[in-house]
DNA sequence: GTCCGTGATGAATGCGATTGCAGCACGGTT
DNA sequence: AACCGTGCTGCAATCGCATTCATCACGGAC
């Protein structure tokens, strides 16, 4: 069987209470006897027992992660990060795949999030209402990469990641630029149009923004959104994610369309396969790393304000070999 | 605070040790009273609280998954699985990840393991002596892609799958075929080069295979290798797994060496990103969703057989487009 | 010398669910 | 009528730990 604190204190010469408190609150217990409770301890290897402890304080020591889809790069990025963060928290990850359905999602936020000192939503595709519910819980939640009313939230830039991408294209002679857009209902998606909306188009003079409508955000998607790019006239196409920008890529190589000779292309979040591909992709570069690590610092120590913080974090373009001036 | 088993009893009118059991074991309980109990735990929302019942069971309902590296699509897809089939099996997954650091590895598989009802060890980097020290504990653990002696394990079928390889590239017609290989240490590299031993060769007449010695299993091990198998003359190049392959695919086409047309490229795993570059990726596909699920069905119910379990599940060519006949 | 404050310690309690054991009612057998 | 087996049910103990409360020793102040 494994080692009690009971077996601790024993060997030690010292009460169960005192054990205790010499391992977890170590200014109650007299110098000389804390030592040698510790040093016992290490010597017969003793663990806590999560449960016992969990059953008496109320905290687990565990964090549930909900994501829409564990293979996606975006959200395998984030559940690194929260991970490698928890763990040195001192607390461990029950990570749910939700597998991009909602009701799945709010039964996972239910079931596994009432057993964890918290629960990080991440991109829920939830709707408000369900939201609403699911946060009814005392049990602090935080979402990721989403912002609701009344709900603490750390996203990305947006907005500012569709202006830098545009301004980019831009200033390279791109007058008339396509956005092939995410699943329609996405909150993501929808800052990104926000962001191409009237303010952009009147900075930048002479620039027509097309919407090449919803699409899968994933590679088929942007096969799909190829042809209507080239449809519309389009001489460069904003991506709403990685995965459909490589489609795009490769939906225009078959049909003889030089990248980026003839059309520029730029994704969005900067998955690790944007350097994978040839030409390497341009890309808005999501802090994913930064966001799992701050979402994690903000679930376990919240702010102590009246309104549930609010963050954002910003992004950054990165230029590769996707974009170029447009054909003369 | 949340509903117990005491709130439940007393609205049913029954004890507690009698609610217990009509939950879960019926059997022994009264139909009409069984019926009142689930039927009054349900209108509560009662959802037995996992500590309590993991404090007297000794069971915690937690599946311990540890893997190198979460964003390694490998990785994800059998974490994917994992999770979905333990969740199916009542079960929750803590997951870890292990940095490619087969100390943290060991540490993790101790912290966490000790609180789970098993461990799923992913392509584990450990020495086997270190892989023996972490068996010691009672808990039950299973190895996943990696096999040792006296543990159990589900691995896919290496030595096939290079052998598969070789004969669809033999059969294309190329006699002097480069072997790109892992990292010094992976179980896996090594089991794929006793496949292309003696045996392989052979079989197949007038087949060369040139060893490009061990590289890193990223995108940058296939860059170098490149070098290598053009200036080893070969016609074709089987790289340890798809990041590789995609590495090989830029350099070829960077020094200007067309895929197929001059050289054909072959990975392993068909990850996703296989299909999303140009040209498809040729590839050995592994199973990951199944050998993700039958390492939980094994960890969770292990046959009663005196040796421990092997698995080893069967892997399959894919053939796409990087692969075609040499050069004439 | 007495009293009180202080700091360290241990005994006892309880967190919520499970389970061995005893008790109870009931129907059938001798 | 006495007895026994069967089928349910409840009591109470238990899992390992944190924490409250009482106790005790010690030292300084009066």
């Amino acid at each position: 069987m494994a080692v009690t604190l009971r077996d601790v204190a024993r060997a030690a010469g010292v009460s169960p209470a005192t054990a205790s408190r010499a391992l977890s609150a170590p200014d109650l217990v007299a110098p000389e006897r804390r030592e040698l409770v510790r040093r016992v301890a290490r010597e017969l290897g003793y663990r806590p027992n999560r449960a016992a402890r969990e059953l008496i304080t109320g905290r687990s020591g565990h964090l549930c992660l909900v994501v829409p889809d564990l293979e996606n790069p975006f959200f395998a990025a984030v559940a690194k990060a929260v991970q490698a963060r928890a763990r040195a928290a001192g607390h461990a990850v029950v990570v749910a795949d939700a597998e991009e359905d909602p009701l799945l999602e709010a039964e996972l936020v239910g079931h596994l999030g009432a057993q964890a000192d918290g629960v990080l939503l991440c991109s829920p595709r939830m709707s408000p209402d369900d939201l609403a519910d699911v946060a009814a819980d005392d049990r602090p939640l935080l979402l990721v990469n989403r912002e609701a009313a009344g709900l603490p939230s750390v996203v990305i830039d947006n907005r500012d990641g569709v202006r830098q991408a545009v301004r980019h294209l831009h200033a390279l002679g791109h007058r008339r630029v396509a956005y092939a857009g995410g699943p329609p209902g996405s909150w993501s998606d929808a800052r990104r149009r926000e962001g191409l909306g009237g303010e952009l188009t009147d900075a930048l003079p002479g620039l027509e923004v097309v919407d090449l409508g919803a699409h899968a955000p994933v590679f088929a998607g942007g096969v799909a959104a190829a042809d209507l790019a080239l449809a519309a006239g389009a001489t460069a196409v904003l991506a709403h994610n990685d995965l459909m920008a490589l489609g795009l890529l490769d939906r225009l190589r078959t049909r003889g369309v030089r990248v980026p000779d003839d059309v520029s292309v730029v994704g969005f979040d900067d998955a690790p396969v944007a350097t994978l591909v040839t030409p390497a992709l341009t890309t808005v570069a999501a802090p994913l790393a930064r966001l799992g690590r701050t979402a994690v610092d903000l679930l376990l120590d919240p702010p102590r304000t009246d309104e549930p913080a609010r963050v954002a974090l910003p992004v950054e373009l990165v230029v590769r070999a996707s974009t170029a001036p447009p054909p003369a």
